[in-house]
DNA sequence: TATTGTTATACTCTATAACTATA
DNA sequence: TATAGTTATAGAGTATAACAATA
């Protein structure tokens, strides 16, 4: 009887190891580096995190469209459009109608946004400064780069079409 | 009267750029990874991400505990116990009483769910080689090393004590 | 007919804590 | 009292599609 055989069969054969796996080892990362901003920025200024990065975009152009904004900050229109109404709520955006386009809004800080704002850029390099401690000048350069060729890389994955990785 | 001065001043100033960001490249690239995982594999299977990562844990030791299994998947053990129990009904996963421990449980793949496993490897090597196709092998092998260096780092940044960069 | 932006819905994830059963 | 695991609950995030107004 081999019962047991089958299933116990050498279940280390198939040596797959989940901690070596880089969607894994990103993701990891990712949560890890998430957290620290969670906790240490965003909690205490009571933003979200799709709220700050419009608040960066919007900071950075002074006048922009919720679309362009959400272009820069790597967001949906529905998140944008959330994100904005959660922040005009509390003052800190304004909302305007697009004089050259009716459909079109031009969203800008308001004064106590454009605080938050002022804010916002050292405590940014504070956090990348604390993280990038741990990098040697080569590994801060490769990481980014790697990581641009990876997104890159992944998305063009994700076309409809191209997506198939065995053709 | 400079009303206006005072809200346009210098938008640009404190020029913050998101797209160089850190934290934010590293999301960017961790969600397209993740949604050509999602998207290209994980959907057939109708596994879940957590789904996945346990079978992947239960298969490489054959035996473990869930707190263990979660310890190497990187899950907190109400995840374990919930991607547990939804492998348990469709029948991917036992789940038998610890002898040695009557709180305990010992986890291992039914016959299906190493079917799933052996699958699963192979898989895994696919996704990584499709991603790392777009790296050099320095930036592969640096970028594994600032991964985990980043994720240590942010770790320990994360600890209640240390948690203060300027110290 | 296409586009800008808003709203609705349903689903997944996450975090916390309460709970059980053992130790 | 502490630990292994389960269950409950509420919050936040996500995707999708339906919708209104304008082009």
């Amino acid at each position: 009887m081999k019962k047991k055989a089958e299933v116990g069969e050498d279940p280390l054969n198939g040596t797959f190891r989940l901690e070596n796996f880089l969607p894994y080892r990103l993701s990891v990362a990712e949560e890890a580096v998430s957290r620290v901003i969670a906790r240490d920025h965003l909690a205490q200024s009571g933003l979200t995190m799709p709220e700050w990065r419009l608040i960066a975009a919007v900071g950075r152009f002074g006048v922009i469209s919720p679309t362009a904004a959400g272009a820069h900050a790597g967001m949906d229109k529905v998140k944008v459009s959330r994100a904005a109404a959660s922040l005009v709520g509390r003052g800190l955006l304004r909302q305007a109608h697009d004089p050259s386009d009716g459909r079109g809004r031009l969203l800008r800080l308001t004064r106590k946004g454009l605080a938050i704002h002022a804010d916002l850029a050292p405590t940014a390099d504070a956090i990348e400064t604390a993280l990038m401690e741990s990098l040697t000048k080569t590994e801060r350069t490769v990481l980014h780069k790697a990581l641009a060729k990876l997104s890159a890389h992944a998305g063009m994955l994700l076309r409809p079409n191209g997506a198939d990785v065995h053709e």
